[in-house]
DNA sequence: GAGTGGTCTAGACCACCCT
DNA sequence: GGGTGGTCTAGACCACTCC
């Protein structure tokens, strides 16, 4: 039951989480006052400060003034995972990364794109649609709307090179939004571009993105050919 | 250019996140020191290093020992997201959360279900096949291998009316694993139970559970009906 | 009102690693 | 060698909230 000697915050957030996966205090349970737990482990009540609100982040501690600390009685599984940059993804794989335009187009935003990136009938949009390959094959089709009332130099931007995805990292620094993963039956103009079967399943994730404002930089979507798999680490 | 009085680490992180922000660092810079930063700031060194810690965990800078503070040349899209508890997750819509345990054999496990556990030939697995709905319709189906071998209790446990997911979630304490998400084709089978049309596509999640000698807990395929989505805050 | 966590401070020492 | 971040300490005050 002894610890082993406690020098940093490190060692109290492994211990205390020792006794968290040992049922030593269990769900619901109240843990000692900060105070008490320094006295325990011979350190300053700093030092527990650190560990418990590191644990608390990861979401297996909660955290009240006057209520103490209480071990969460349904620890949520969080995960975090970064999301792949398209070129990236492919050259971790010492795989041969393919760009091409396939369609620029500004224009008014159609009924569906204005649901999409809430925006005016009115809006000037800039409507793209890109090919990502990999060692020559299709890997990812991005279908991107910018509204370029929120970033105009995206009008000038040559993205036959570059694709939007990389120019929009580089250009606009942004802060929120969502991602939104789902399986869809592709559609007969995306299978063209995909060189995959009609009614083939793809593996859709769609990314709206928003400045500091709360106002929509770009929405997109991203197609992947059949086959593809987003692994996230636990 | 005049900064609003700081006074906690928050105050310091929302001003060097405002210029990261704004360019004034920009990426691959480097940062002055803390001791200046805090000098600037008019408030102790460790209140910077509460911030710069902070924005340094959410991947924006790059810290080193002699090296200082950088602002990161690529900051990675970092996304954290709760994974899914099945009925939490229907409950949450203000739908009547069904289930209903479809299969339950013990037995020697197949050669896909070896390679999906990394066990062997003569490993004892329970195969659990599991619907859970949403106001009466299919709305995920769950496919679960468990290792006898590192949990034996799930041997004796009743699964009719507690879905595996929540029972392991209750009795075993896990460290670790890996979620993949993909897009597929519904078999026929899977199509059966969950009431939907032969050929659809379908959102699956599989995750692998290990406990903390990295053995297999168990591995479980969640195939969602159509028009599932996964939806992530960034 | 009182006990808890949240945070600041000032000083200190250490580990690291660039020059 | 020296400058940087990493962390500990002891004390202090505050904010919150439960009783």
């Amino acid at each position: 039951m002894k610890a082993a000697s406690i020098n940093g915050w490190q060692d109290v957030q492994t211990e205390v989480l020792r006794r968290l996966h040992d049922r030593f205090w269990k769900p619901g349970d109240l843990l000692p006052s900060e105070a008490d737990l320094a006295a325990e482990f011979g350190c300053a009540r700093t030092t527990v400060n650190r560990a418990l609100q590191a644990i608390a982040e990861e979401g297996l501690l909660e955290r009240r003034r006057r209520g103490g600390t209480r071990v969460v009685i349904n620890p949520q599984q969080r995960a975090t995972f970064s999301i792949p940059v398209i070129r990236q993804e492919i050259e971790q794989r010492q795989q041969h990364y393919g760009y091409s335009l396939l369609k620029r187009r500004q224009q008014r935003p159609s009924r569906a794109v204005r649901e999409r990136m809430q925006v005016e009938a009115d809006a000037s949009v800039l409507a793209l649609r890109a090919l990502h390959s990999a060692d020559g094959r299709p890997y990812v089709l991005e279908k991107r709307w910018i509204d370029l009332a929120v970033v105009p130099a995206a009008g000038k931007a040559d993205f036959s090179e570059q694709s939007p995805n990389e120019w929009l990292v580089a250009h606009v620094p942004f802060s929120g939004g969502e991602l939104v993963l789902s399986a869809r039956t592709v559609t007969e103009e995306d299978a063209a571009d995909l060189a995959c079967e009609a009614g083939a399943s793809v593996f859709v994730a769609e990314r709206r993105t928003r400045n500091t404002q709360g106002a929509t930089i770009t929405v997109v979507h991203l197609v992947y050919a059949p086959g593809y798999q987003m692994v996230i680490d636990l």
